[in-house]
DNA sequence: GGCTGCTACTGTACCGGTAAAGCAAGGAAA
DNA sequence: TTTCCTTGCTTTACCGGTACAGTAGCAGCC
């Protein structure tokens, strides 16, 4: 026997194929009574509506859309500002009945989720630019909204501008009087866990925009300088990158990190080393995630709109898909560039001198 | 002109339609001389491969798994424990290069993404027995494995068992010598928001075994027992109903919370009010969320293995889908139940007097 | 020289739907 | 009465692939 298909409940009913369908994806094709007709046949016989890859491919149209993340997908689920960024979309993806595909990227492997999976579009969320998946997003010529990324004509981006954010966290530094600062980053062109003149080489945006900012207002107020970067952003390694800048003799007074969870780590490092916070050490976050007011001192960072950004994201790509099932030739891509905020707290305070 | 095909490249190449499918999906059933020139022409017409859709449909085979969670997806990246449960399924189907796909429930609407989209199999994680979307999975018949969720003959599941689990927390307090323990906890048909004398009542199996294994240890020991129940499961509904049992005159000298979120929201009612924890007040929350001890006291919870729950779902979601798909009867589904451990850190103590 | 066994391709038959045009019958408008 | 809409169902023509069973050509082998 094979599986129940339309024609297997149109073949009982004595109706075509077609009317099976309509009795499923346009009610108001028929008459209510054979549909309620159709629908008690389908029901006996075990059939349980179209199916839907079959349904994909004759409208072209999937009923989901991609997310595309780092390399690794579990970082999705560790950073959390990222499960802040995918709940928002999550969220505004939600009402429109739309489904949420994570694609992950394994480099090397010629597994590839952004080939093989059905999708209607996809929101690239801070993706290296030479990301294989990320060449096969494109290459589908599926819509996309880049976020965290560095913009192209064509493609939708949402962006903050990171440069200047970290300007804002490391002057606050500056004007507070600190004339020594270590910074606590990620991603860098540079040797890990090792402590290092800094420079604002790096494949990637984010940590090299942010980078770009503290050097704009550390290095012309003449402040003394030193790094050090490490593989993963992560609290663990805030904490081991702090704790070789606080082991330093002469250490710095102040602290930048990237994240909100390095400086999470880097307040750890403190207090491993009894060193005070904000008293004897300031210390300034990124992101303003839910963990900067949960931590003791409650850290100052700069707020992004990570909420914001996820909703938008979604709401985009929407449009983009709607537009190009239309046919509809796009409209200019939108470069969206949302505010930031310093957002001062207790951590971060004037110098002892 | 039309989109470029299979058969385009064919035509332009001059062989069959076949041949040109096989240079994608299956390089060794032709030369590699023959390979190279039929993918040179895809690349010069733009041709990006095999259409997923199709695919999906000629093969039966989407390259992709969902998850049902709640009914509110983004809830997923909002609690802790979730986003560990699934950062471990995708750790797991990463390197099998298969996507995960988030399905939503929107009650009511006919949007149904668990309906519509193209999926091999799916995780059903914490979700009420009469969701609809749930409904779908199983007209679908597709390959299914449940998670925190009443197990059913035919479908594998994981659970940890919640009653001794939440038996051993509250058995902990007894020992410390506890007579007066408040229960804080979401999804109890109960009234919201009012200190209430508990009962184990609930459409939800997770509360409703936790409860039960609570008045387990109490009831029989003679403790006195006052719980506020919750709609949700978050820090700042278990603040608020931390409040209200720490607001009665003579009030609990201990608190058991459903989850260390909740647990954190309680720390959080008892530092507003001044009253020192663990000397004046015991908490023990439910999970071993990383939260757990990172919270000033660290938190005394039953650990359970979140984690593995996530590699083991995913794990047996997949060998179920290769015997479906190989035809094969199901073999018997297991039921596994994973181990807790009560971890005793510095929120719980003996009572003052 | 016939048989066997490759290798490398082709042909046929699906996979399970949907869009859009077609058409018959009945009722309303002219 | 004719014309024109509706309503309700059917017909036709795809959507873009893959599985599997050929088959042709050639080499090896006794």
């Amino acid at each position: 026997m094979g599986r129940v298909t339309l024609q297997t409940v149109a073949d009982r009913v004595g109706v075509s194929r077609m009317t099976v369908s309509n009795a499923f994806s346009r009610p108001d094709q028929l008459s209510a009574r054979l549909r309620e007709r159709i629908l008690d046949v389908a029901a006996e016989l075990g059939y349980c509506g179209p199916d839907p890859a079959a349904r994909t491919l004759a409208r072209r149209r999937a009923g989901a859309v991609g997310v595309l993340l780092t390399d690794s997908l579990s970082y999705a689920f560790t950073d959390e500002i990222a499960t802040t960024f995918l709940g928002a979309v999550a969220r505004e993806l939600e009402v429109t009945g739309i489904a949420m595909t994570l694609l992950s990227s394994p480099r090397g492997s010629g597994l590839t989720p952004a080939r093989d999976v059905v999708l209607d579009g996809a929101i690239v969320y801070s993706v290296d630019g030479d990301s294989p998946a990320l060449a096969w997003l494109r290459r589908r010529d599926l819509p996309l909204v880049f976020v965290d990324q560095v913009a192209e004509p064509g493609i939708p981006s949402i962006n903050i501008d990171d440069r200047i954010a970290a300007r804002t966290a490391a002057q606050h530094l500056v004007d507070l009087g600190h004339r020594d600062v270590g910074i606590v980053t990620q991603g860098m062109n540079a040797p890990y866990e090792t402590v290092y003149e800094p420079d604002t080489d790096s494949v990637h945006l984010v940590p090299r925009e942010r980078m770009k900012g503290w050097l704009d207002a550390l290095r012309p107020a003449g402040v003394r300088v030193r790094a050090v970067n490490e593989a993963v952003n992560g609290e663990v390694e805030g904490r081991r990158a702090a704790g070789l800048l606080l082991d330093q003799p002469d250490r710095p007074t102040a602290l930048l990190a990237l994240s909100d969870l390095m400086a999470a780590g880097a307040l750890h490092a403190a207090e491993d080393r009894t060193i005070a916070v904000p008293g004897a050490l300031s210390v300034a976050g990124f992101d303003d995630s839910p963990l900067a007011s949960r931590l003791r001192p409650s850290l100052t960072t700069v707020a992004q709109p990570t909420h914001e950004k996820g909703r938008l994201a979604a709401q985009t790509l929407m449009t983009a898909i709607e537009r190009a099932q239309e046919g509809s030739t796009p409209s200019r891509a939108r470069h969206q560039v949302l505010d930031t905020e310093l957002v001062v707290r207790d951590s971060t305070a004037q110098p002892l001198n």
